[in-house]
DNA sequence: GGGTATTTGTCCGTATGTATT
DNA sequence: AAATACATACGGACAAATACC
């Protein structure tokens, strides 16, 4: 027979309530000494049944005040596909676009710029000789007023010295550091590759977005490495999302605009007058 | 003051040697009985600590023999982005050819073919009026023998009726589903849209992807809506990926081949131009 | 601001069950 | 069958966070 162990019958009747909206979302449920009479039950097994809802992201439990049928966020959804030679998927108006388009309010940091050494792994997609230096520029990004990214462009330092010397300014490069590439030092970029991971936040990552700090809610990280028309990588650009609030979309060929379905422009025409506007 | 609460300085003391590498990956941690003595502590909060480390991943217990250092699977990658007019993220051989690319022998089942009503928010995509049918094409994949991904295709019964018979029948379409609605009825794939998020598993999923059932392994959705050259949905895709051995990747524009790099990174990420090509 | 009641968080000891070797 | 190691469950005590008066 083997019966499941009594948290898990606990739990599993908890579950039930909350999805069949017994327990709306938010609502208080009952606390632990209540819960311990009612399944007749002593209170740390109790307790072992709410640690499993935790665990699951159904429930939270607030010290001093109860536990609660947790509350979805409205998720935001950024589009990796965008055109190959303006596509920063970072500064400049189109991400800002993006954002107003969702009618979410964006915000964020100052680029945070650090030169380091390009032997870590974290620079590995720039092909970099080891000894090498690497401009690194660091934002931290909001949509309405809630943390919602972290984002690390790299640059080979080669690049400063050939010209390029906004790049180790902290200050936002408005037209977007694609286009400034091209003017300062004459590199196009013609395409990029972003590598899809999901993985548990570290403590930087759980500490800005306020994440749980149970590891349950983990990240996704795109990393981007664009390349020029020799293909040479000259960016890699690392972006961090909480995967609870957090969509993301890939487009290919031609696709209608989800708003207006009938309509026959294509996505690759959006995303050149996209990238035409904010240029 | 107030330190963290003893199991996190403990949970924190084994976090460090795992992440120092002092404890390898697959070794055999201390018992609870040991750790209770070297710590001081009780057993129930070696316990705690065992159990702040189980949900983050870096350690899974096994009962009557340990705990044990979590060793991690070797990721397969997954492209989206294809050629919009061939790309089935599915049936056919490029799905296979990707796979052996990467030197990992795939797998999967016939697919188990359904008719179902398309009001649910399942196939909302489609667009497809209230009563209409839909056909579903169900396949679970696997690599190495391991269970992969469950994959979900539903296409619009009216093509069926117009003469793509094939969609209702229980076995593989080697040529891909595209080129033979391209045959079939002279339907043209000319591109489509990914939604990609990551959810916990439902049963069905953490059951046949083996996963641990405290819910700390979330699963990549990915939604694939396919568009003919008119703008109408022909196809949904739906694929769900344990997150804890598959990445995606995403080209856009001119990407070099990912030359048979250093890094484990990008050696995963074989090309997928040839596939293209063949198909 | 202080004090008190409520609620969850941590920690202990103990007993018994179950899986593996 | 016996030993080992983790899993479940109980009860008790005190600490910490929060809400309310």
């Amino acid at each position: 027979m083997a019966a499941d162990p009594m948290y898990r019958q606990i739990a599993d009747d908890l579950r039930r309530q909350i999805e069949e909206g017994e327990l709306a979302p938010g609502q208080q449920l009952r606390t632990e000494l209540e819960l311990r009479e009612k399944y007749s039950a002593s209170r740390n097994t109790v307790r072992d049944a709410i640690k499993w809802l935790i665990t699951r992201g159904l429930v939270e439990s607030r010290p001093g005040q109860g536990t609660f049928v947790f509350e979805k966020i409205s998720p935001f959804v950024t589009t990796l596909t965008g055109n190959p030679r303006t596509s920063s998927s970072g500064e400049g108006t189109i991400y800002s676009q993006e954002v107003t388009a969702q009618l979410r309010t964006p915000s964020d940091t100052l680029p945070q710029v650090e030169i380091k050494q390009a032997n870590s792994p974290e620079t590995a997609e720039l092909q970099l000789p080891g000894g090498a230096s690497v401009v690194s520029r660091h934002q931290k990004r909001f949509i309405d007023g809630t943390p919602w990214s972290l984002q690390t462009s790299f640059y080979p330092m080669s690049l400063v010295q050939t010209g390029a010397l906004r790049l180790i300014q902290a200050e936002n490069i408005d037209e977007g550091t694609v286009e400034y590439l091209k003017e300062s030092v004459g590199i196009k970029q013609v395409g990029y590759r972003d590598m899809i991971t999901v993985r548990a936040p570290d403590n930087t990552e759980a500490t800005f977005f306020k994440l749980p700090d149970d590891g349950r809610v983990s990240v996704i990280e795109t990393r981007r490495t664009a390349y020029d028309d020799k293909g040479v990588p000259v960016r890699l650009t690392v972006s961090v999302y909480p995967a609870d609030r957090n969509q993301l979309a890939v487009k290919v060929g031609e696709v209608p605009d989800p708003a207006e379905a009938d309509d026959a422009m294509t996505a690759a025409a959006a995303d050149d007058a996209d990238a035409e506007r904010s240029g």
